[in-house]
DNA sequence: CTACGGATTTTCT
DNA sequence: GAAAATCCGTAGT
């Protein structure tokens, strides 16, 4: 509704060790045919871009996949894993300078009906105490709650359609640890990338 | 509670 | 042809 305090340009014009701290407490929205989905973050993860061996973009490797991630910050990066599952990604950095952020949970705030139907085909209240947790504890999950496909790479988060606004104030501690899958990126795969809000339920591990 | 394997298809080599 | 920034259900402790 209030359009005065979407994170503008310049938020996301950081490395993404920072962009990926800030963004925990924000509230990330999606506006779907007149409805709103949103949910605050609560686990994050940074992707350094050429020197990092965990990312798509690592030594400059520039594939038509990763060719948002070289453009201008605050643009999304979608991604297709696994055979089934989309992965959501915030830019950052200056066009030219690959970096991301993958958002990797959220703990739902607006449209739980249509979180829950996206993610299990029910209600929200007839969910179950497991769909509940497991309705946005993961980057696949909540890309599916927030009907985020393919269709929305490299959409401008600096718009009104898909945006991150400040939420509420509160104050929590941040973790941080290794992050998740990337077994392969030999002495990045220790490097302590991955945010998240200390005690919340929807953290994907702890 | 933890551990494991199957699902499923795009992307890159 | 192999791997993938994951998820889910089942089996075992």
């Amino acid at each position: 509704m209030n359009s005065q305090n979407i994170l503008d340009r310049e938020f996301y014009n950081r490395d993404a060790l920072i962009v990926a701290k800030e963004l925990l407490g924000k509230l990330l929205v999606h506006e779907i045919n007149g409805q709103m989905i949103s949910l605050k973050i609560v686990e994050t993860e940074a992707y350094m871009g050429i020197e990092d061996k965990a990312a798509h973009s690592y030594g400059g490797r520039r594939t038509n996949r990763v060719e948002v991630m070289y453009g201008e910050p605050g643009f999304s990066y979608v991604y297709f894993v696994y055979g089934m599952h989309y992965l959501f990604n915030i830019v950052t950095r200056e066009r030219g300078n690959p970096q991301a952020v993958l958002i990797r949970a959220g703990e739902p705030v607006k449209g739980l009906d249509l979180i829950a139907h996206n993610r299990f085909g029910i209600p929200y209240e007839k969910l179950n105490k497991i769909q509940l947790i497991n309705l946005t504890n993961g980057p696949g999950k909540l890309s599916k709650a927030l009907s985020i496909t393919k269709e929305l790479n490299g959409e401008d988060l600096c718009g009104n359609k898909l945006y991150v606004t400040e939420g509420e104030k509160e104050t929590f501690s941040i973790v941080s640890a290794k992050r998740v899958g990337i077994d392969y990126a030999e002495e990045a795969k220790d490097y302590p990338w991955r945010f998240y809000i200390k005690g919340n339920t929807y953290v994907s591990i702890k």
